[in-house]
RNA sequence: GACCGGGUAGCUCAGUCGGUAGAGCAACGGACUUUUAAUCCGUUGGUCCUGGGUUCGAGUCCCAGCCCGGUCACCA
């Protein structure tokens, strides 16, 4: 049989399910309330008791958590109880507890939910320690859990079986609650600077705002196509025409694009937008943010990134686009000759692309993967921003950054286009030169529309919450910081006689 | 999509030249009232990812496929 060994061993805790329920006890536990925090546990101040003294009864504690170890010794035995704060050794004697809890303890699995009302006090080894007087069962696990030393390591299954992961191994754990705190970091920032929450469709007939392939889908009582929102960007902007002149949005995001390191295909984006201001507030707010956001997590501005080091410390850097160009391409870029030649060198397509098209993969090819620290790239080539307000001074110039951390692009922000009659301009001679799916401006006629009504000039921003969290969380993979990153599902387990159907 | 690496007990991993499938943890039985990945004695546990092929004999070699990871490409 596949799976004996695993059905051997969940019989064994089946069993003992059993025994639990016949000893009167429900093996599925119900409301436990007045416990504390491990860690507020641990946070109680005691005395350690002085050498050869016998130590002052403790205060009374209770607690809950899973059963991560478990060191029997005769009439003893010992817990190491974990809670999402922390973990806490469990001293249960037979003669402290009685007869009645000691049969629960035989019974006691690791991986069970235990909880634990005693004294708090030190072992002889000096251990901080909770002295069990009585249990109350509130959980079992009827299957094994992964090795309490290692833990589970095996990265698909750390993936797929996520629950498995945040128990076993604490670090996942951190790295999620660090994930909440960055956000709730955010929201707090947005809220204290006037910005309101809103939310926007995410299956929209449209799916514009950025350049990506969408994923489709039906809505069957109108029978339309719609797609899931690649950017709220249109949406949020039809929201300052209306008058509401601090949005911003947290929310995710599709792409049906490539699965890497730093792509899954639904992420989350904040996107901010606000009245009267530019690309230079929206680089003021960014900074703030991720400032404000590495002060909450801890851990200070200078930061480990794998083997690198990167220090976030404000202000950061505003380079010129061009200026970046020249100095790391080591071209001019008004020598459209010389921009087509280093094109080449670095394995650029130069031929019947357009000059703007063919500089950006220059720069992404060349100063991108330079950028280490923290550093705002300003002032980008128009042709490759259809929906930034272009400078004044300069038409070919679109007042837009992206800010990068050693080649991860962390957040994009313009000053808005808000002229309906360039905005559709832009739409159409974007459209006619790409395909339509590759173009970040696809025609939308109501967000023309829109315009017309005259939306504040404004400032614009869209932070990817993933890349940045892992960042500041020191994780090579957006899957690290993703709870349930997409998997290929699995195959179907064959049915007796038949085999699995391939597609 | 291309290339590289991986898939062996519930978990973490060994497996030599092709010759009976291994360890630790977990589980089970036993000893133990202050352990620290407790210890000690004993026992159980396998679709070696799948399917072909070579061979007297395949976890091991060959071919094809599946899944995962990494790098690159596309993208944010």
């Amino acid at each position: 049989m596949a799976e004996e060994s695993r059905d051997v061993l969940e019989a064994v805790r089946a069993e003992k399910l059993k025994k639990i329920a016949e000893s009167g006890i429900d093996p599925w536990g119900h409301r436990f309330d007045g416990h504390q925090a491990v860690a507020a546990t641990r946070a109680i101040e005691l005395p350690k008791p002085a050498e050869g003294q016998t130590p002052e009864p403790g205060p009374t504690v209770r607690i809950a958590g899973r059963i991560m170890l478990k060191r029997g010794q005769g009439k003893v035995v010992f817990l190491d109880v974990r809670d999402w704060t922390g973990r806490i050794q469990v001293f249960i004697g037979k003669k402290q507890v009685g007869d009645e809890a000691w049969a629960l303890v035989e019974l006691l699995d690791l991986g069970d939910l235990l909880g634990v009302d005693g004294t708090l006090g030190y072992t002889r080894t000096g251990e901080l320690t909770v002295f069990a007087t009585a249990l109350t069962f509130l959980g079992k696990s009827l299957t094994p859990p992964p090795e309490k030393w290692h833990g589970l390591t095996d990265q698909e299954i750390r993936y797929r079986r996520r629950y498995v992961d945040l128990f076993s191994n604490p670090e996942s754990l951190r790295t999620f609650l660090g994930r909440s705190t960055i956000v709730r970091t955010f929201r707090e920032v947005m809220h204290r600077r006037g910005f309101v929450e809103v939310e926007t469709p995410t299956m929209q007939a449209i799916a514009g705002g950025a350049a990506a392939k969408p994923f489709v889908t039906h809505h069957n009582a109108l029978d339309v196509e719609l797609f899931l929102r690649i950017a709220p960007e249109l949406y949020l902007k039809r929201l300052l025409v209306g008058g509401m002149e601090r949005v911003f949005e947290i929310g995710r995001v599709y792409r049906n694009e490539g699965i890497s390191p730093k792509h899954n295909p639904e992420f989350t984006m904040m996107e901010a937008y606000q009245a009267y201001g530019d690309y230079h507030s929206m680089m003021d707010l960014t900074e703030s943010l991720i400032c404000a956001a590495i002060e909450a997590i801890g851990g200070g501005f200078i930061r480990a990134w794998g083997e690198k080091t990167i220090d976030f410390t404000p202000p950061w850097p505003r380079r010129r686009y061009l200026d970046l160009l020249r100095q790391y391409a080591g071209i001019d870029p008004e020598d459209f000759d010389a921009v087509k030649a280093r094109a080449r060198d670095v394995g650029v397509e130069t031929e019947g692309r357009d000059r703007d098209v063919i500089i950006s993969d220059l720069f992404e090819a060349t100063v991108e993967d330079a950028l280490i620290g923290p550093a705002f790239v300003i002032d980008y080539p128009a042709a490759i921003c259809p929906l930034t307000k272009r400078k004044a001074s300069d038409p070919r110039i679109a007042e837009r950054f992206e800010l990068f951390v050693d080649g991860i692009e962390l957040a994009n922000a313009y000053t808005e286009l808000n002229d309906p009659r360039l905005q559709e301009e832009l739409f159409r001679s974007q459209l006619a030169g790409q395909k339509e799916e590759d173009s970040m401006a696809k025609m939308d006629e109501d967000f023309v529309q829109a315009l017309k009504n005259a939306m504040p000039p404004a400032g614009g921003l869209g932070i990817g919450i993933d890349r940045l969290c892992m960042l500041l969380l020191n994780k090579p993979s957006i899957r690290d910081v993703v709870l349930f990153p997409l998997m290929r599902p699995q195959a179907p387990r064959a049915a007796e006689g038949e085999e699995a159907e391939e597609g």
